[in-house]
DNA sequence: CACTGTTTAGGCTACC
DNA sequence: GGTAGCCTAAACAGTG
C-alpha cells in the first residue's frame, strides 16, 4: 500500500518514528543541527498530529535523543548562548534507515565502546573550550582545557604559530561517512513514497545527492570559522586559538 | 520554575 | 519464542 504523502496526514499520526522525525528536522536546518526547541517545532509545524498531547511525544523525543547513538549533542557555540544544547545526526547513522526510508529502521545505530569514548572527549573538549572562551570573554583566566582535547590544546600557546593555521578538523576526530544514503536526504525526497525495494528508483536518486561526506565535520568547520571571526572582531583571541585563516582573495 | 537531558522500566509489534 | 526496534511513562538532576 503506497505510503500516504505529507499533505495528507492531517491529524493522523504520520508513519514515522521519533528518531525519523528528528533526523528530518536535524536535516532539514542549514547546518545540519538543531536545539531541542527547534525540532519540536519543525514537527509541530509540519504535522498537526504533534500539536496535541504535546508532553508525552516530547518525552519521548528526548529520550529517543538521548539514548541513541545517532544522535550527537553539540555544545552551543560560545557567542549563540541559550539553554540547552544543538543536537546533530551522526554521519554514520545514513547506514540507520534502509533505502533512505525513514520507515521502520533496519538495525540500531550503535557506537563502538571507543568510539563513543572518542567522540564524548572532544565533545567534552569543545565545552571546555567553549567555556575557557566565555571566561577569557569576562576577563577571568580560562579554566583548564581538558587533557583530551587535541582539537583545542594549546599547542600553539604562549606564542602563535609562525604559519596560518588551518581551522581544526572537527570532523577528523572520528567521524566519517561510511556510506551515503541511497536517496536523496531531503525532506521532500524522504516524505515522498517509498520506491519499491531494489528498484532502479534507488540509484537513480544517487546522482543528484548532495555531498554529505561529514555534515557533522561541515557543520563544526563552520561553527569554528564563525568562531574564529567573533573572536578576531572582538579582539579577544585567546592564546590557544590558532590564528584566524588568512583572508581570502 | 520551566525547560532540557538522562536513565530505567514495561509493553507492543515486527522480524527471524 | 527470542530478539530488536519503538513507544510511553516516570523519576530525577542540571541549567538558564
Amino acid at each position: 500500500m503506497p505510503r500516504p504523502s505529507r499533505e495528507s496526514y492531517g491529524d493522523q499520526k504520520p508513519p514515522y518514528s521519533y528518531i525519523s522525525l528528528t533526523a528530518m528536522a536535524i536535516w532539514s536546518s542549514p547546518e545540519r543541527m538543531l536545539p531541542l526547541s527547534e525540532i519540536y517545532r519543525f514537527i509541530t509545524d509540519r504535522f498537526p498530529y504533534y500539536r496535541r498531547n504535546t508532553q508525552r511525544w516530547q518525552n519521548s523525543l528526548r529520550h529517543n535523543l538521548s539514548f541513541n547513538d545517532c544522535f550527537v549533542k553539540v555544545p552551543r557555540r560560545p557567542d549563540r548562548p541559550g539553554k540547552g544544547a544543538y543536537w546533530t545526526l551522526h554521519p554514520q547513522a545514513f547506514d540507520m534507515f534502509e533505502n533512505g526510508s525513514l520507515l521502520r529502521r533496519r538495525k540500531r545505530f550503535k557506537l563502538h565502546k571507543g568510539e563513543k569514548d572518542n567522540l564524548n572527549a572532544e565533545l567534552a573538549a569543545l565545552a571546555s573550550f567553549n567555556r575557557a572562551f566565555l571566561a577569557r570573554q569576562a576577563g577571568a583566566p580560562p579554566p583548564p582545557v581538558m587533557p583530551t582535547a587535541s582539537l583545542y590544546t594549546p599547542a600553539a600557546c604562549p606564542q602563535p604559530s609562525p604559519e596560518p593555521a588551518e581551522l581544526p578538523e572537527v570532523g577528523a576526530l572520528t567521524l566519517v561517512t561510511r556510506e551515503r544514503p541511497r536517496r536523496a536526504f531531503t525532506i521532500e525526497a524522504l516524505l515522498e513514497p517509498e520506491p519499491p525495494r531494489g528498484s532502479a528508483l534507488t540509484l537513480h536518486a544517487m546522482p543528484s545527492l548532495p555531498t554529505l561526506a561529514s555534515p557533522y565535520a561541515l557543520a563544526a568547520q563552520r561553527y569554528h570559522a564563525q568562531l574564529l571571526q567573533a573572536a578576531a572582531v572582538a579582539a579577544l583571541r585567546p592564546c590557544y586559538l590558532p590564528p584566524p585563516p588568512l583572508p581570502v582573495a
